[in-house]
DNA sequence: GTTGAGCGTT
C-alpha cells in the first residue's frame, strides 16, 4: 500500500495520461518562452512552468507543460520526448504530480533542530490542504511557536523601525 | 556559460 506523504505522487514508470507533461534533462538556459516555442506545437498551452532552486534561482532544469487539451499532451509526449533542446535531450512524459505545492506560510514549520524528537506524523503534514486545515492553527500550538511569539522585539529593531520612518518627510508633490 | 539525474513549496 502507497504511504500516505506519497499519496499525491503516482506511478513514475508509467504515468496515467493527463494533459501535463513534465520534461526533464533541460539545459539551465532554456526559458519558458523556448518551451512554450516548442510545446505549442502539439497545441494550444494552458500554462508553463519551469522549477528553480529556491536558493540559486536559476533553473533545476525540468519544467511542467500544461496542455488545454489530454491529447495534445499525448501527442507531446510521443513527438516531444528524446528531442533535443538548447544542446540537450529532453525527457518528455505525463507528469506524475499533479500541480506544484501550496506556499508555505514563510515560517519554518518542520523538525526543530533541538529538543525531544518528534514522530514524522507530528510535522510532516501536505501542505497541500491548505492552512486553514492543516499547517496553521496546528502549528500555533506547538511549544516551539509559541516560544518564538513569546519573545518581546528587541530594542535595536523598534529603533531602527523607528528612525526609518521619521527620516521619510512628506513632500507634495507638484505638477 | 561548472556535470548530471531529476516530478514542482515564487
Amino acid at each position: 500500500p502507497m504511504s500516505n506523504r506519497r499519496r499525491h505522487i503516482g506511478n513514475r514508470t508509467n504515468p496515467d495520461p493527463n494533459g501535463c507533461v513534465g520534461v526533464f534533462g533541460l539545459s539551465l538556459y532554456t526559458t519558458e518562452r523556448d518551451l512554450r516555442d516548442v510545446f505549442s506545437k502539439y497545441g494550444p498551452l494552458a500554462d508553463v512552468c519551469i522549477v528553480y532552486d529556491q536558493q540559486s534561482r536559476r533553473s533545476r532544469g525540468f519544467a511542467f507543460v500544461y496542455f488545454e487539451s489530454q491529447n495534445d499532451a499525448k501527442e507531446a509526449k510521443e513527438r516531444a520526448n528524446g528531442m533535443e533542446l538548447d544542446g540537450r535531450r529532453i525527457r518528455v512524459d505525463f507528469s506524475i504530480t499533479k500541480r506544484a505545492h501550496t506556499p508555505t506560510p514563510g515560517i519554518y514549520m518542520g523538525r526543530p533542530t533541538y529538543g525531544p524528537r518528534r514522530s514524522s506524523r507530528d510535522y510532516d503534514r501536505g501542505y497541500d490542504r491548505g492552512y486553514d486545515r492543516g499547517g496553521y492553527d496546528r502549528y500555533e500550538e506547538r511549544d516551539y511557536y509559541k516560544s518564538y511569539k513569546r519573545r518581546s522585539p528587541s530594542p535595536y529593531y523598534r529603533g531602527a523601525y523607528r528612525s526609518r520612518s521619521r527620516s521619510r518627510s512628506y513632500s507634495p508633490r507638484r505638477y
